[in-house]
DNA sequence: AGCACGCCGACT
DNA sequence: GTCGGCGTGCTC
């Protein structure tokens, strides 16, 4: 230790905090060195000694959050045990608004923050470097001494004194010299070599490209939104409508709006990867591409974005929920797309809700956050009734297209013939589409042939090893597979346990079924199966997305992904093969969110002139889900979903978290979590449920208990969850898994 | 997250 | 007798 301290630069007395991508819960305290005492800001980027190795990180500062989501604060360490930051990056830095989003994250989800900065970061100091660009410009007067041959002269013409700097491809090229006269020159030093600004691939958009033809409650609505771009303060807008009310070309005024003033607006989408239709329509308005952030982008892409909403070059960013840890210079408006969407949640590593998080995004940075959706979630429905969000309802389609009418089929009534999943009525129903030269869609969210494989003689299911999940049967690839995790296998010829030969059955309809069985009774329709499986990325999904735009395909089959806002203008009818599939289970939103899924498929049918039909296949169809669906009354619906949660308080009527106790020895699960059980809080408003099984008892081969926090929406969840979880301690055989506001029960 | 320190099995 | 398994714990 004394030796390397000697290596390291002579230290002053003055301390710095690091906050490093690691699981710190908190950031490390450093010595300034002498070379950097005057230029180490909050924000900049260093490297910095830990133990034998090196890292980087952001030197940080306490930010101001509210008392009680605010951590405990860092022991103290004594300035004699500090180490000194080794040096400073030449890299942006992190902007304060930024930083103080990360820390409110870490703050709000009980995540390190070490770990919402390596989010926020993946891209910016992790990674391959990018090389500078080189350029040049005029250095001395040429020296007498140097002959003026033409190629040079050329050269000096086209790069003036005083011109912006110029690549060596770029001088070569409008000099028409080759490259070694530039150097030539440059040795000579007429030339002098500068690091030049990377360029920003990010066209501006312009607001005025081509302006909507928006008619009455649209323009209104526009009118409303830009209202709150131009008055740069906080608010939170709900802009609520069906497929097809033009809510996209709506939200894009109040970006047009934030081009005017100058700022820069980020689009929340839960799909980017699979969007090129709204692409589309962002070109289509503003002539430009926006910036696209998601997870699959390239390492170079990612850079440049990264730097180009530092140095606001990037007007526009669409992208994924972790497009919201961008480093914008200056925000003027946050829109979440879709903003009911379960896939907003990130369930992995640091788990936060990017609706949420847009929403404290915009009111750190006091800009407007517009949440747009046909069937927004109950949180947000409430929000916008007790008058926290304003709100904004599109009623009609746009264009004179109607509804499409929604029917039920009772399938205790009208079952499919043994072994068929298709009733007599939706057969006939697609047949007279087809025959009247439209399109049809099938919906069935369940991949695969079968969900279960049994066997006849024994009874025998089969599992997965390592989930308490049924093993899904592949037909297609000949294997079982498991949907929680990557487990696989060949389907068997015998059944494992009794040994009887042929006598696995599979049991239920996935979509490779529903296929099979169309296959015969639509033996002409052209038929297109939509599945992630099936359809991976997002080119392979633009290239069916046009196929069906051009009529190329007669029936179209899918599970979730046909869900997306995708514009199939001959589409007319849509069959929902198994409508109570989300409907099982315990979970606190399976109606909620059956209702929102089956409503958006639904949308897919008749947007064009021809109406559109919607048949739900249902064992239960006096569920309110159902009833609700056939009379389009989605506000009723979720009143009542509200009056059920109230009293209880449930979300959005109490807070929540879950505590997920996970370990490969089911016993240390069980003792963690009972022992957490014992140490549970309690208090007026405050609430404790289990220590349970968790609905995946065993999960990637770890057991998994789960207990529930509920609060009085007065009172906030971190404090409480802070003492309980510093109160018991676990042995590291076991991990504990903090999540706030949970929207999976899994 | 790394990486070291630290106590118990099959090898040169 | 050693090399090495990864369990616990520390890093400003």
């Amino acid at each position: 230790m004394v030796q390397s301290s000697l290596l390291e630069p002579l230290p002053t007395r003055k301390r710095v905090a690091v906050l490093l991508p690691l699981p710190f819960p908190y950031p490390l305290d450093y010595m300034v060195p002498a070379g950097l005492s005057d230029s180490l800001k909050p924000g900049d980027v260093v490297t910095v000694p830990l133990g034998a190795r090196r890292e980087t990180g952001v030197v940080w500062e306490q930010t101001a959050l509210p008392p009680e989501l605010a951590p405990p604060a860092p022991p103290e360490i004594a300035a004699s045990r500090l180490r000194a930051v080794k040096e400073k990056l030449d890299l942006p830095p992190v902007p304060a608004l930024l930083r103080q989003f990360i820390d409110w994250v870490a703050a709000y989800t009980l995540a390190p923050p070490g770990m919402v900065l390596a989010m926020a970061l993946r891209s910016h100091v992790r990674g391959t470097e990018m090389a500078p660009r080189a350029g040049w410009v005029r250095g001395d007067d040429p020296p007498p001494s140097l002959r003026l041959t033409p190629a040079r002269k050329a050269v000096l013409e086209a790069l003036g004194a005083g011109c912006a700097p110029m690549t060596t491809a770029q001088l070569t090229e409008r000099a028409g010299v080759g490259a070694a006269v530039v150097r030539g020159l440059a040795d000579a030093g007429v030339l002098r070599s500068v690091v030049m600004a990377a360029a920003s691939p990010f066209a501006m958009p312009d607001p005025g490209y081509r302006l909507p033809v928006l008619e009455g409650e649209q323009d209104f609505a526009a009118r409303e939104l830009r209202a709150r771009v131009a008055g740069k303060a906080f608010s939170v807008t709900l802009l609520e409508g069906v497929t097809g009310s033009g809510k996209t070309e709506i939200y894009l005024e109040a970006v047009a709006e934030c081009l005017q003033a100058g700022r820069q607006a980020l689009v929340l989408l839960p799909e980017i990867a699979l969007s090129a239709q709204w692409m589309d329509r962002f070109t289509k308005r503003f002539g430009a591409r926006p910036a696209v952030w998601h997870s699959e982008i390239g390492q170079r892409a990612r850079r440049l974005t990264w730097n180009a909403c530092a140095d606001g070059s990037a007007r526009v960013v669409v992208g994924a929920r972790s497009a919201l840890f961008l480093p914008f210079r200056d925000l003027g408006l946050v829109i979440v797309d879709e903003e009911h969407e379960a896939i907003f949640k990130q369930e992995e590593g640091v788990v936060y809700n990017a609706r949420d998080m847009a929403i404290v995004r915009a009111r750190l940075t006091g800009a407007p956050a517009v949440l747009v959706s046909a069937t927004p979630s109950l949180e947000t429905l409430n929000n916008a009734e007790t008058g926290r969000y304003r709100h904004l309802v599109l009623p009609s389609r746009h264009g004179g297209a109607s509804m499409p009418e929604t029917r039920l089929i009772d399938m205790r009534k009208e079952p499919p013939p043994k072994g068929q999943f298709l009733s007599p009525a939706l057969v006939e129903a697609v047949k007279g589409t087809l025959a009247r030269g439209e399109q049809a869609m099938l919906f069935l969210n369940r991949r695969g042939y079968a969900p279960l494989t049994l066997c006849r003689a024994c009874g025998h299911r089969m599992e997965c090893p390592h989930c308490t999940s049924w093993l899904v049967e592949h037909r297609k690839r000949r294997v079982l597979c498991c949907h929680y995790c990557d487990y696989m296998e060949p389907v068997p010829e015998t059944c494992p346990t009794c040994g009887a030969e042929h006598s696995l059955t599979a049991i239920g309809p996935g979509i490779e079924r529903i296929t099979e069985e169309s296959q015969a009774e639509f033996p002409e329709a052209r038929v297109l199966v939509m599945a992630s499986d099936t359809i991976s990325g997002p080119a392979a999904t633009a290239v069916a997305v046009a196929k069906i735009a051009r009529r190329e395909v007669d029936l179209i089959i899918g599970t979730q992904i046909v869900a997306k806002g995708w514009h199939f203008p001959h589409l007319t009818l849509v069959g929902v093969v198994d409508a109570d599939l989300g409907l099982g289970g315990a979970d606190l939103r399976a109606g909620e969110r059956t209702m929102q899924l089956l409503h958006q498929v639904g949308g897919r049918a008749g947007r064009a002139e021809a109406p559109g039909e919607v048949l739900l296949q249902s064992f239960a169809p006096d569920h309110p889900v159902m009833q609700a669906l056939v009379s389009g009354d989605f506000a009723a619906f979720m009143a009542e979903e509200a009056e059920q949660r109230r009293p209880g308080f449930w979300p959005p009527f109490g807070r929540m978290a879950a505590l997920i106790i996970s370990s490969e020895n089911a016993d240390a699960a069980e003792n963690a979590a009972r022992a957490l059980g014992r140490a549970a809080p309690y208090g007026e408003g405050i609430e404790v449920l289990g220590p349970t099984p968790a609905p995946l008892a065993i999960l990637r081969g770890r057991h998994r208990r789960r207990l529930l926090l509920r609060t009085h929406r007065t009172i906030a969840v971190q404090p409480i969850l802070r003492r309980w979880l510093a109160e018991v301690p676990l042995t590291s055989a076991v991990r504990v898994d903090v999540d706030v506001d949970p929207v999976s029960f899994l």
